[in-house]
DNA sequence: CGGATGCTTGATGTATCTCAAGACGTGTGG
DNA sequence: CCACACGTCTTGAGATACATCAAGCATCCG
């Protein structure tokens, strides 16, 4: 069985027991995962690409990825960020065409596993088939939070609605135990998400800096004002549908 | 049983055809849902509102609406439109708080429908059954395409994509037999849906038209080339996952 | 040592916002 | 039936937030 730290199926079961209460059973029944296929992959490449014939699920362990789509100019928009525990895209393998990428954006290590598996593993347990479809239902509803972040909210506040976002995610799964945590993305990923020029990001990252939100540095982010961080970018937590956090 | 034109659930029937062959037998299935009961709704006014309890399912009928959501301080963004024939959400009923809203753009009339009674009708029909969980999957791809659109078209980029989006959607449900069609969206909405200001959504239109892409005035839309249009806005289809458009 | 990768800064241009006003059509109540 | 409010589209003027281009520096690594 996995050790209790960032390994195995432990991430998956942290997350899902956010949507609904699970025992110690279900959580066993998770670690039947691990029997999948364990594969990494490096960082700046990618795990899978748009226009491919999905037919496995991919189970992120450790390291950060990103789901994107670009432009044949070579424009490029980062749709979404996967932490330690998310799956991605639950049901996609559905599709018959990939209609994004999904990159690896730190050393990243995943199981591939096959639909029908996942099936077996949960849905005999109503609790862990429930927190499931929330988790699918919450990747979602993340989108529709950046929409409105990209579309109504200025920069600064883009920003500081990410980090609060990804602090809740990452403190989800037991990666953010203080406000001081491993963060891996680059200043172009932060570009990229948010839909500003690199330029842009470092200057309104100076300016977060100065105004003594944040700090960020050596691929860490510490949050020094949560509350303000939260009022700055209108922080709502409902869309995230953490019931119990 | 419904006309064959914009009526009950035959929207929605032309509308899974697209993803899966569909036969006559499942397109009578689905008028089990016309039992249901069906409500209407004025222009700008909601038909749901962020926060609420969600226990019914919606299925459009006829008329425009939207998935919004706003910021305390009055912005607003419209993350996704709903044409007739589309679900207003499968699934979110299993959440315990909506986090957006859904406002009615023009007369809307709508079923109201239990869960367990899409559930009774779809679940029993293989075909039936992947449609739905495709147009489920092709709805948050729309909102993937429309996080690139903001995130990365210029403004004419993103209003070519979105009326090419459109074109493809209204003609899959039979609102769009050639490349004139009713379209009762104001600037108002094009400008909350993009992300740009009312002033610059006026000014960008003036230029499309001056360029010989589109005509728009009087609630209907006029593509005058198509292909321009695709092109302009790098449209690629794929997203929408019509198999057999 | 040379080449990636990432962060930072300055200078310049422009795309887009904001504010403000007017025109038009439509429905409504006095 | 008129007066008025309201929603929508349009235009102008001015301010500014942001992109672009270009360069320099640090770190790491083969």
């Amino acid at each position: 069985m996995a050790s209790l730290t960032a390994a195995g199926t432990e991430p998956l079961f942290r997350l899902l027991n956010c949507f609904m209460p699970l025992d110690q059973a279900d959580r066993e029944a998770l670690t039947v995962l691990e029997a999948g296929q364990m594969l990494s992959c490096d960082a700046r490449s990618d795990i899978a690409r748009e226009g491919e014939n999905p037919s496995v699920v991919r189970l992120l362990v450790s390291g950060w990825a990103c789901r994107y789509k670009d432009l044949p100019d070579g424009r490029r928009q980062i749709v979404g960020f996967f932490l330690p525990g998310d799956f991605c895209d639950q049901n996609v393998y559905i599709l018959s065409q990939l209609d994004h990428s999904i990159g690896a954006l730190t050393h990243v290590r995943y199981y591939e596993i096959a639909p029908h598996q996942i099936k077996d593993v949960i849905d005999p347990r109503p609790n862990l088939l429930r927190a499931s479809l929330y988790h699918e239902l919450v990747s979602s509803a993340i989108q529709r939070e950046w929409l409105l972040s990209i579309g109504q909210r200025s920069p600064v506040e883009r920003l500081a609605h990410l980090f609060v976002e990804l602090y809740y995610r990452l403190r989800a799964v037991g990666l953010a135990t203080g406000l001081t945590f491993d963060f891996p993305l680059t200043q172009n990923h932060l570009a990229e998400a948010n839909g500003v020029s690199v330029v842009h990001i470092n200057r309104t990252l100076q300016e977060m800096r100065r105004e003594g939100l944040i700090e960020l540095s050596d691929r860490q982010l510490r949050i020094i004002d949560l509350e303000r961080l939260k009022r700055v970018s209108m922080f709502n937590p409902n869309y995230l549908h953490f019931n119990r956090a």
